[in-house]
RNA sequence: GCGAGAGUGGCGGAACGGCAGACGCGCCGGACUUAGGAUCCGGUGGAGCAAUCCGUGAGGGUUCAAGUCCCUCCUCUCGCACCA
């Protein structure tokens, strides 16, 4: 053992012995209880990891490492997030390759990991741009077409100009594009293949209440999938016998209320009921809804516009002709596109009522009597007025009133509409899995490429630019292109589109169950033993679009008899993001990224790991401070004095103190319980605290217990030095190998306890007692006090409160 | 606008309704040193010589006791932003 700690020295000869002795590969064993750690799978950027990036890392790591010496069987994989947009655009800026780049940014991530430490199963490394993996992505598209819940249809969808390729609605952030926060995204009409989640909506929604998830995450979720209760009803459009006017309501009993309707510009009947006065005008105002950037037109704070088409609906309820306008107020993408208004109501009809000078009714009134507020709508619930045969109903039961009649009457039924849409999954770019279907020019139509066809190869392009005219550019590769139709053995092309990058993540925490599997997706039962994932850790910002879209796939494996649970993550925690520390994102342009690799450099990783752990709570933001690994390195040089003190001394054999013994347990007790919790900042100071106990001791007293039990807690999170001071203490086998130090609640008992007393709530004498001392004994202690007695100031008491072995609070 | 979360020393942060500030950074003093940006020891919320008083964003409340529970407000962060 080196007199002075040397972390670089101790760090690269026991990275290159882990790797040697395969102490992480994970292997099934029925006899024993798994565990399967994961962290969400990342995109290996041509950045390289930073130290922000650890913070998921790390703490990972600490947990796997702890489960293992606990007794669990631990899964713990790595792969990469490889196909999709990031890398390809990465690629093009750089004018290389992606299929160059990907394998080379992911094994620089893998470089960077093992630097740290991070103990990763890595025989069980998956790529998702390798043809053994994305054939499986193909494999799960198939399924969702069999399952009738893949669909192509033609739609105006959200473009992203720097991307050149269609967007999902989730990955359109403040009307623009998530991955170019400075590119407003436009509309395009293309015909696109798409994932029926909204089939699955209700079961995402239920299935929230039985995993444990943050709170946050959950709300948006919910959110994101908007579940609203209304009705759906249509009126009749004045003049033409075979057209209405169908919409959604949540609020079906304020009907007697609602003095005009409103479509989207893009609603198909506009076309149809324009009067001829009002063509041009209407037309006009279609063209600008169109051009418009979506960034403009979502904003919740414009004025409203919209303009009359001149034609009449007929409210059945008022028996009036009510006027059907258009508005972008109204999305097409929502409900049925239309809308009935309701401006006394509704915030947003109204405002648009008093702009364009419509009736503005009054249907609802406050249920206490009080007046509305001037100036708005009224939009709680309350009691309905002015309604024929509403009038006098709460809300509530008008609503179910008003059901009822147009159920009866054919006029509409009960609905629910949900502000998710369909997941698109074209994407009009190259660095993805080819979508796996043919279209027969002699009939047959779309038809799925058989499972045994199975990759279809991504060629190997040269010059993989998207093309910008709405087509991949796949589709300029004739041998790609032009193929025989399985079904009729006919002249087909080949879908051109490809998958988008989420495809691939919404099934890959199966595939680490059996990486190399070539019979399907996964073993059965390898997948079996190890699956759902016991603990999956990943930043916040997946709340909408990974989190969900890998549930809804699991879901479809249920359904389909593949797997026997619903929900692949029944345990998930986000790690707090790490600014840099000017509290801005660390990005390269802004210089002011921290490298692990300069951080192991100049401190060890063993230091880094610990700061990581120790900077602030797991699942709290923070920003970076490069001197608290300062403070990591020192404590750790103070740990290799104490082991050097020991170990020089000859390791003395000797029972500790009863003392220190209870200081020991208490610490594994602590330790024990703050990992768990995912509170390594309070493990790590439990084990500062234990060592600062220690220090003052003499070799002779502290204890191989107490030294051996220090050496096997700091093995998850420090676990170079670990090692090697668990050889130095004489042990032949890795100290990862050993078992979690037992802890004792008998030993670490305590014998005496301190008790304050307060009077009138204040803190005016404490003492020491034996622990379980009977009240009367202390009462009259605390009684007997000088300054106790100052305090009352020849008072009695009027109150006492005894909380045993705690406190006495004296009331005067 | 709506929703969620958070405000504690100079800094990161601790604290089952029961001694606010654990642990660490920084700082101050000392020791050892040719040297110290190494190491070790001591100190470190504010005011006061002291007893003591004041202190967890602001203001109220509940309680013997509130950073913690309740109400109102302020600030910051995040999410959703015309979803009928």
């Amino acid at each position: 053992m080196d007199d002075r700690y040397d972390p670089r020295k101790i760090e690269t000869f026991w990275q290159a012995q882990w790797a040697q002795q395969n102490l992480y590969v994970a292997h099934e064993d029925p006899a024993r209880r798994k565990f399967y750690l994961l962290e969400m799978f990342p995109y290996p950027s041509g950045d390289g990891l930073s130290v922000g990036h650890l913070h998921n890392y790390v703490p990972s790591d600490v947990v796997g490492r702890w489960r293992r010496m606990a007794g669990f069987n631990v899964l713990h994989p790595m792969g990469w997030d490889a196909f999709g947009l990031p890398a390809e655009n990465d690629a093009l800026l750089k004018g290389l390759h992606p299929k160059d780049t990907v394998p080379r940014y992911a094994e620089n991530f893998k470089r960077q990991l093992k630097l740290v430490g991070c103990a990763y199963d890595w025989t069980r490394e998956i790529n998702s741009s390798f043809p053994d993996y994305y054939r499986w992505t193909q494999w799960f598209f198939l399924l969702l077409m069999r399952r009738g819940l893949a669909y192509r249809a033609v739609g105006s969808q959200w473009w992203c100009e720097k991307c050149r390729t269609i967007l999902a609605n989730e990955q359109v952030v403040n009307g623009c594009c998530w991955r170019h926060s400075d590119t407003p995204v436009t509309k395009k009409d293309l015909e696109q293949w798409y994932f029926r989640i909204t089939a699955y909506a209700d079961r995402l929604l239920a299935g929230l209440d039985g995993i444990d998830w943050p709170e946050p995450i959950k709300l948006m979720q919910r959110n994101w999938i908007g579940r609203s209760e209304g009705a759906e009803i249509g009126f009749p459009v004045t003049g033409h016998q075979e057209s209405e006017v169908r919409f959604f309501t949540t609020r079906p009993d304020t009907v007697f209320g609602v003095s005009f309707m409103v479509l989207a510009p893009e609603h198909p009947l506009v076309a149809e009921i324009t009067t001829a006065d009002c063509r041009s005008t209407v037309e006009e105002y279609v063209e600008r809804a169109r051009r418009e950037s979506e960034i403009e037109r979502l904003s919740a704070l414009r004025e409203k516009t919209g303009v009359f088409t001149g034609a009449f609906a007929y409210n059945p309820f008022t028996q009036r002709n009510i006027p059907i306008w258009i508005a972008d107020y109204v999305l097409m993408g929502y409900g049925t596109g239309a809308i009935m208004a309701a401006p006394g109501e509704d915030q947003r009809d109204f405002e648009f009522a008093t702009r364009y000078g419509l009736e503005i009714p009054v249907v609802t009134a406050p249920a206490d009597g009080s007046p509305p507020e001037p100036g708005r709508a009224f939009a709680a619930h309350g009691v309905t007025v002015n309604s024929g045969f509403l009038t006098g109903m709460p809300t509530v039961a008008a609503i179910e009133a008003v059901c009822r009649f147009v159920e009866e009457r054919g006029l509409g039924r009960r609905a629910v509409s949900y502000r998710m849409r369909d997941w698109l999954i074209s994407r009009q770019r190259y660095w993805g899995a080819p979508i796996p279907v043919v279209y027969c020019k002699s009939g047959c139509g779309i038809v799925p490429v058989p499972d045994e066809q199975l990759p279809v190869l991504l060629p190997d392009l040269k010059h993989y630019q998207p093309s910008g005219t709405g087509r991949s550019p796949l589709a300029n590769v004739p041998e790609f292109l032009h193929t025989r139709c399985p079904k009729c053995g006919g002249e087909a092309e080949r879908e051109t589109d490809t998958l988008d990058g989420f495809a691939c993540s919404s099934w890959y925490y199966l595939r680490f169950a059996s990486p190399r599997y070539e019979a399907g997706p996964f073993d059965p039962e390898k997948a079996n033993y190890w699956l759902p994932v016991d603990l999956y850790i990943g930043g916040a910002e997946h709340a909408v679009m990974h989190l969900l879209y890998a549930r809804m796939w699991t879901k479809v494996m249920y359904d389909a008899g593949l797997i026997r649970f619903e929900e692949p993550f029944p345990v998930l925690r986000n790690q707090g993001m790490i600014w840099a520390a000017d509290g801005q994102k660390m990005s390269k342009s802004k210089g002011n990224v921290v490298t692990p690799d300069a951080m192991v450099e100049k401190y060890g990783a063993d230091p880094l790991r610990l700061w990581e752990l120790f900077m602030g709570p797991f699942e709290e933001p923070t920003n970076w401070n490069e001197k608290g690994v300062v403070g990591t390195a020192r404590y750790l040089a103070r740990v290799w004095t104490l082991l050097r003190r020991y170990i020089g001394a000859g390791c003395p054999q000797g029972e500790p103190s009863p003392q220190t013994l209870r200081r020991v347990h208490r610490t594994i007790a602590t330790v024990s319980e703050h990992i768990e919790r995912l509170r390594f900042n309070t493990a790590l100071s439990a084990l500062m605290d234990e060592l600062n106990y220690l220090s003052g001791l003499a070799p002779e007293e502290m204890g191989r217990v107490a030294v051996e039990s220090y050496v096997l807690m700091l093995a998850p999170m420090a676990p170079h030095i670990a090692e090697e001071l668990w050889r130095a203490l004489g042990h032949g086998d890795s100290v990862h190998l050993q078992s979690w130090p037992k802890y004792d609640p008998e030993l670490a008992r305590e014998e005496t306890v301190t008790v304050v007393v307060q009077v009138n709530g204040k803190v005016r004498e404490r003492f020491t007692i034996d622990a379980g001392t009977p009240e009367a004994e202390v009462r009259s202690r605390a009684l007997q006090s000088e300054a106790v007695a100052r305090h009352l100031a020849g008072k009695a008491p009027k109150k006492i409160i005894y909380v045993p072995d705690k406190l006495v609070s004296i009331v005067a």
